[in-house]
DNA sequence: GCCGTTTTCGGCCCGACTGTTTTCAGTCG
């Protein structure tokens, strides 16, 4: 875990943002526990914040100055910690705070319900420094010295402490959703009378990891809604329940909290909880400039204390005078001043894709006979399909020989004379090889309507040879998408080191596009990564790497990362209805960025 | 510590829940 980089000073490590985002998230932490002033550490947390939405590699910006002025919520003080960091890889006041303070602050602070004074006090009138000290101190009664500290909430902190979830942990959003639409079954059973359940949090803005579940309702009776929600059958644990808000642990180990409001607040709770923290600070300071209050429930009018209420997200953007701000962008990374301009992109939707360029069948690791995958992808709502088994090196997978891959062809087009309904393509996802050369000789590639290629082996050499090997492959003019660039598996497996920029810039200038892999593994490329991309000028294809028929269904999860990344229909070339993208393919690579700019999405 | 069509000082987003309190501190989101 690279999150203590200030203890072992090494210019030559590159920090991550999530580096110098801890460091700051730290200090906010051993400042509220010294009981320095709220704002300073509001500061740092905000900082802290900043930096994990960030667009770029703060690294990579440490040394331009005014760029880091530019960022909202950098002064003097955060920038010159910023470039201390870059430049040493450790940081003087960090260093100096922790050794003035108790050890251990830290650490015991991530334990649920346990907040910096809690730890102070446990620290400094104990001696506690870590959680198996504080889980001793519980279970002898020692604890319980300690003001504001009874026997029951000494139990409470004993039960997170032995519960496995740790503050901060986040999970894949590919577990998360199928679970929350579990629990929102559930309840909707259970309560007749509920309306307007919804999840919000960082869920509905589709972030791709989930700390916890954030739902809300509308119903006649909260009372019975908190009954029936904290006694549902796969609650494990109830952390708190309220008149209108609860909080409990499912038997997955997830956090959902539920809050109920009358409907006529629906909208501005929806809003509120859908967040993020910082969109909502920046929307709630628009509103005080403009003699409002917004809450939970709607605004309020400061001198008068009239509350008005929306019907509609909308209708609260609009009286803060912005355009709707889709979800997925509301991370306070510019959405508000591109909204003000009314320059909020139109971002790709569900809907939009027409074709899905990535799936496999048993003829390699697919799980599932060519028809039935296809058949899967016609009921997924695809008008087309490009077949892309793996390439002969891949031998786990079961990888084609290039005879082999010649039989798959004509499978191909056989099935696509024979079924109605949908159109498929030929292809291949076929190994990079360590050195950027082809796994199948250019002949057999030059047959193929769709090439993917995909680094699946050497994932470890260093970002340069990395680099110029995606590059060497790119161009090779058969090689058409490079499929989930950084082979990252969220939460099992790092990205592959890379120059992000220098190979965007290659896909540009080479015509070849990135693609957007919808697999809930990998999402890959991410937000930043799309984002960044699009700058660069680069083009998508958003492919579901399905190796099961239900998996086509995962292709809103690619969507949802794109719409992130800021990322508009016509960026992506399976927007393109059939006939266009045959033209498309049939272009030759190096005119296909024109192909794009030029075409004319209708309706 | 940050920030500015109320500006270089004096503000800083808002509320629910818990437990231990008789009005609030701590934590969380």
């Amino acid at each position: 875990m690279p999150g203590m980089p200030a203890t072992s000073p090494n210019a030559n490590t590159r920090l991550q943002n999530r580096d110098f985002a801890k460091v700051f998230s730290d200090i906010a932490t051993l400042l509220q526990a010294r009981g320095d002033s709220v704002f300073k550490t509001r500061a740092y947390s905000r900082a802290a914040d900043a930096i994990d939405n960030m667009q770029f590699e703060l690294a990579d910006a440490a040394s331009d100055e005014k760029r880091l002025r530019a960022i909202p919520g950098f002064g003097d003080a955060i920038v010159s910690k910023v470039q201390e960091l870059a430049e040493t890889g450790s940081l003087r006041f960090f260093d100096n705070l922790r050794a003035e303070m108790p050890p251990g602050i830290l650490e015991i602070t991530q334990v649920p319900g346990i907040g910096p004074k809690t730890a102070m006090r446990a620290a400094v009138d104990l001696g506690i420094d870590s959680r198996e000290a504080l889980k001793a101190s519980i279970e002898s009664g020692e604890l319980e010295k300690l003001p504001r500290i009874s026997n029951k909430v000494a139990q409470n902190i004993l039960r997170h402490l032995n519960s496995r979830i740790s503050q901060g942990d986040r999970i894949p959003i590919g577990t998360v959703l199928p679970e929350a639409e579990r629990v929102m079954d559930a309840l909707r059973k259970a309560v007749p009378g509920i309306r307007n359940l919804t999840c919000a949090g960082s869920l509905r803005r589709h972030r791709e990891t989930i700390g916890d579940v954030d739902m809300l309702c509308s119903a006649d009776e909260p009372e019975a809604v908190m009954d029936a929600f904290t006694s549902l059958p796969i609650v494990s644990d109830v952390m708190s329940k309220g008149a209108t808000k609860s909080m409990v642990v499912m038997d997955s180990g997830l956090q959902f909290d539920l809050r109920v409001v009358p409907d006529a607040a629906f909208a501005a709770t929806l809003l509120y909880f859908t967040g993020s923290k910082e969109h909502g600070i920046r929307l709630r300071d628009r509103a005080n400039k403009r003699g409002l209050s917004l809450n939970e429930y709607g605004a309020k009018n400061i001198e008068t204390d009239e509350v008005e209420e929306f019907a509609s997200e909308e209708a609260i953007y609009r009286r803060l005078d912005l355009p709707y701000i889709p979800p997925e962008i509301r991370e306070d990374s510019g959405e508000i001043d591109a909204a003000e301009k009314d320059e909020l992109p139109q971002l790709v939707t569900v809907k939009d894709v027409r074709g899905d360029l990535h799936s496999h069948t048993d003829w390699t690791d697919g799980r599932f006979p060519m028809e039935e995958m296809v058949g899967a992808a016609k009921k997924a709502g695809f008008e087309y399909l490009a077949i892309t088994d793996h390439s002969k090196s891949a031998t786990i997978a079961g990888g084609l020989s290039v005879e082999k891959l010649t039989e798959h062809n004509e499978a191909v087009r056989a099935l696509d004379k024979k079924l109605k309904g949908i159109r498929l393509f030929t292809g291949t996802e076929m190994d990079i090889r360590a050195d950027g050369s082809m796994d199948y000789p250019d002949d057999a590639l030059a047959e193929l309507d769709i090439v993917l290629g995909s680094i699946h082996s050497s994932m470890d050499q260093d970002r340069k040879t990395m680099t110029a090997r995606i590059i060497t492959a790119m161009e090779n003019e058969n090689l058409d998408i490079v499929a989930h660039l950084t082979t990252r598996l969220i939460g099992r497996r790092a990205p592959v080191d890379l120059d992000f920029d220098a190979i965007c810039r290659s896909a540009v200038e080479t015509g070849t596009l990135l693609e957007i892999n919808a697999s809930t593994q990998r999402l890959d490329l991410k937000d930043t990564h799309i984002r960044r991309a699009i700058d660069i000028g680069v083009y998508f294809s958003i492919g579901t790497d399905s190796h099961r028929l239900h998996q086509f269904a995962d292709l809103h999860y690619g969507v949802g990362m794109a719409r992130r990344g800021w990322c508009t229909r016509d960026r992506v070339v399976n927007t393109l209805p059939h006939s266009d993208f045959t033209k498309f393919i049939s272009t030759p690579k190096a005119d296909r960025y024109a192909f794009m700019e030029n075409y004319d999405h209708k309706s």
